[in-house]
DNA sequence: TAAATTATTTAACACTGTTAGACAAAAGTA
DNA sequence: TACTTTTGTCTAACAGTGTTAAATAATTTA
């Protein structure tokens, strides 16, 4: 009889019904918030039935992490489709990404682990030491721009620090990429942002 | 008599032991073992005692973050006065971020909401579906290189993903930066990685 | 209808951060 | 010295966490 067939749709629909929980209860209150009793809530269960579902919790944000790579991979893969050019095709594909990181947070803090601690640190510590007063004066000088809070020094220092916290980011998540490809990225960006620093004051 | 001054001494010992403590145990454990029993047990003393010098947990955490944060200070200011030119200087100060973000791990983490989940996504997931896969075909295409995973490949494609998440992870965990200069840097960025992948493809 | 299997829950364990109340030690005062 | 007050410290507890074993309810099989 299919009633075999009946039972099993629905324990596979048990199966998405947590992980749709789960990333609701995300989504309102932050992944701190997760728990296997909140989910349990969610879909009208006891905790210990999860168990049958899911190993443990670590299971769930597996799943959930490989959701969101797939997720994302659509994505990029849809933004590449629509253009023929091979420059146009790259750049649709990191504003896809950069799309999604932001439409997807909650994927993307898993998928990648970005936390969300502290906000305001500025205003806790002594004037002149965070990393953008330290920076910043050079920055600007070299810009031949006396106000280091300008704008375009502000662009050109998040320019350096996104390439300089994103690498080191992605090597302290995932030790993939090899010293050797590090120190060539880190100072073929730095000394390439530097450069155009210089033409540009010199331009002007 | 000079006891007061004595006993407030031994105060903030406990209080710098309390840190000591915390950080040593981030460092044998990671973030996610630390616990206010675990800090109490370092120090000898029971739980409840920390909450005459700290109000909570958050508390000893952006008191770490703080010191994290002059530490960085110090190093970047080091680098920094070792050198004349002004581009030496920022060059070395970056290097100094970078090697601090390294050398004292658990800081850095702390300070910038770096998370460490799961390792081995690569594994888990579909072949062709990382971001990797899908974009290494065009980059080198571009770059006129047949094999996707050519270290050369692979240099510009971490250096493409750094300065993009790096932009996220920052406007993420502070959303400080505005939606023009995130603007300004994301597209500035890509078109000219993209720019310096086909001059050297036509140079060769 | 009785037995076997499956689904689900209750109760518990060992943790977590945090607080209130008890207890002991020291200091101040007469 | 004896008494009171303050200070330091601990025990016990609460509400929450992930997780497991055992008991119970529901369903299917014989």
């Amino acid at each position: 009889m299919g009633s075999k067939e009946r039972i099993h749709r629905l324990k596979e629909q048990t199966r998405v019904n947590i992980l749709d929980a789960a990333h609701e209860i995300v989504k309102d209150e932050g992944w701190q918030a997760l728990s296997m009793r909140k989910i349990a809530d969610k879909i009208e269960y006891t905790a210990p039935i999860i168990y049958e579902y899911y190993a443990n919790k670590e299971a769930i944000l597996l799943e959930l992490t490989k959701k969101g790579f797939m997720l994302l991979a659509a994505r990029m893969n849809e933004a590449k489709s629509k253009h023929k050019e091979l420059g146009d095709q790259i750049e649709a594909m990191w504003l896809a990404y950069w799309n999604f990181a932001f439409e997807q947070k909650e994927y993307y803090q898993l998928m990648f682990g970005v936390e969300v601690n502290c906000c305001i640190m500025d205003e806790l510590l002594p004037a002149g030491s965070t990393p953008y007063d330290i920076a910043a004066g050079a920055i600007a000088e070299l810009m031949g721009i006396s106000d280091p809070d300008d704008d375009r020094v502000c662009t050109k220092y998040y320019t350096y620090w996104s390439i300089v916290h994103g690498l080191i980011s992605i090597n302290i998540v995932r030790k993939g990429t090899s010293d050797e490809i590090n120190r060539q990225i880190l100072t073929d960006a730095i000394t390439g942002i530097t450069r155009s620093l210089k033409n540009q004051a010199q331009a002007e």
